[in-house]
DNA sequence: ATGAAAGCGCTAACAC
DNA sequence: GTGTTAGCGCTTTCAT
């Protein structure tokens, strides 16, 4: 610890002999006062022990708190574990910097509800990363009168948004899979509401889910499976509350083990996919040549080991995120930014095997 | 961008007829007042658009920020992007999630050297995150008459800190392939002082580095090499600025360049081992039976593929810095915590090779 | 249970 | 250039 002692710019006012502006200008306007009294001014302020302006005190007079608010989802180990959790975050923390804003992340405890936190922040706008639609916390901070930000999701009406076409990325992706002849498939994803379900998810639970992000990927397979014939409701989907590879691994054996026929695994993210090829690896099934397995995202990790995938530019979505907030206030409000995706060609997806070579090998 | 009406505490009173006290209770004390009060007010608040008190006038009253601030390295996507920062990082997050304390991160431009980004921050305490013993930013906060307690590095006096003991931890490390029979090594360290020298290290400019760290770290290693009766001052250290894996392998191919009779490269991070590794496979050579590797930090990618490293606790050091800072003030002030090390026998360390062997293979 | 009074420490017009 | 005036919006004794 080291703590100095008291003084306000009133008692180095008072001391020096001029008045508060004075001192004041001194610190914020060098140039509205003669560089000689400046001078006297920072020395005795040093001689007191003062440190400057107390910048809470500024604030107030100013409105400016100088930082931008950052709401993440639930578990913070998690999204500093997820990769693409922090490249947005990397992002975000890049536009504040340029901006010379803080970036003060809100303590969301996962325990207790604890909206509290939200309102204490003294900040001047909220970023929120991914939350549910319902989040008890997202709504202390739309009632907060200061500007925000969404990331992904959810959609509010009259909030400003940055995110990508999650339906339509991982539609193309699907197409990819039926082009290779897939028709029998699993889907692994994250959680879908706020209470856990591990374990499959009927379609009206897909439909129902509060999170956007993961009820338009769904969508978006069920897009292109529909279009290729494929019966939607019939597609078993493997719901998984934590975002780990171990969930992704117990999912994927979940899903072998209800359907051992299924010529393609469908994860909604790298993380979950990067487990189900670790379960597959267990089981002896070879990627792509027994099983074929995708993601999304475009994780560092996947792009490593040649993870077919959809990605998203995690560090452009955390900086968009930071300049709708910061940036010129465009009139033109709300806006809604829509980053673009590629589609990763990599080593994970093949065509099935035929039934003859499920037997006799390739 | 989504905006509320203003309306303060005061308008609220004056609307309801009550006075301000009554108003504040009903957020801050509710059992000060009559529930059928208290829905009245908060009834009205929500008619009038009133979000709650201010969370910066209500800081300024109270003296608490709620908030501790971080003050980071140098360039924020270097520290996004390593590991230990990062488990540092979600240590102290967990820490102040605990205590209900947001976490701001004040934002260091690299560029310009904004101190006055410290300034603002409006913060109960400051964790600062391993800089160099001249940094601005430090000065600053050392300035605020706030609690501070330093992670790593420098050492300041009077300043609570949480560490490790770098130097004897690494010395352990030397040992170990001093016993493996190895006397002609090269080091790879990371940037020894604010100026940018991607080159050898001279005996001077080791003693002279800003970093605690890197310093006690080279001292730990000479302190074992010595005592084997190896010169110090002939032992080539390379020293590079970026902490990256490119920096690793450039400055293994700058050591084995310059001598390539070393056996081992001791690395002080494991980011730079694991680019001497990539070197030392492109070059053909084979760890650990062409050449020995070591890193430091225990970081997952290391762990993987089996680097013999030094593991700390960076999960515990975040966690430990946040303890320190919002912790019971406990009067036996300055306190400094140093956390355990591991020494962790991976497999990339062996016994150098024999001149024989080197022409004629093991 | 409710109210009156007194600032927390600072900045920003505007006047001198 | 320097000072005067007027709050920013809130909490908190201390009375009532």
């Amino acid at each position: 610890m080291h703590v100095r002692r008291p003084a306000t710019l009133a008692s180095l006012a008072a001391e020096l002999g001029v008045s508060r502006t004075t001192v004041s200008n001194a610190y914020n306007r060098p140039d509205q006062l003669s560089p000689e009294l400046r001078r006297r001014v920072l020395e005795t302020a040093r001689r007191l022990g003062y440190p400057g302006p107390d910048p809470v005190a500024r604030s107030l007079r100013t409105r400016k708190a100088g930082a931008v608010g950052l709401l993440l989802t639930e578990n913070l180990s998690y999204a500093f574990r997820d990769p693409a959790a922090l490249g947005f975050l990397e992002g975000l923390a890049l536009a504040c910097e340029d901006a010379g804003q803080g970036l003060h992340l809100v303590p969301v405890n996962p325990e207790r509800e604890d909206v509290a936190a939200v309102h204490r922040a003294g900040v001047d706008g909220f970023v929120v990363y991914s939350v549910p639609d319902d989040d008890p916390h997202l709504a202390a901070v739309l009632s907060r009168p200061v500007p925000t930000v969404v990331a992904d999701q959810p959609i509010v009406d009259g909030v400003d948004r940055v995110g990508i076409d999650d339906r339509g990325a991982i539609t193309a992706l699907a197409q990819r899979l039926i082009a290779l002849g897939h028709r029998r498939v699993g889907v692994v994803c994250m959680r879908l509401a706020r209470d856990r379900n591990d374990g499959f998810a009927p379609v009206e639970r897909q439909h129902a889910a509060h999170f956007h992000v993961q009820r338009a990927r769904l969508a978006g397979i069920a897009d292109a499976f529909t279009i290729a014939g494929v019966e939607w409701s019939r597609v078993p989907v493997v719901e998984r509350f934590d975002h780990s590879t171990a969930s992704g691994a117990s999912a994927a054996a979940q899903l072998l083990d209800s359907d051992p026929q299924v010529t393609a695994l469908v994860c909604t993210s790298d993380i979950l996919a990067l487990g189900a090829l670790a379960e597959a690896k267990r089981r002896g099934l070879r990627v792509p040549q027994d099983l074929t397995i995708t993601g999304f995202d475009g994780i560092p990790d996947g792009e490593r080991i040649g993870l077919t995938t959809v990605r998203q530019p995690v560090l452009e979505k955390g900086k968009a995120a930071g300049k709708l907030l910061l940036g010129t206030v465009d009139p033109t409000r709300p806006r809604e930014i829509t980053l673009e995706t590629e589609l990763v060609t990599g080593a994970t997806a093949a065509p099935p095997r035929t039934a003859e070579e499920r037997w006799f090998g390739p």
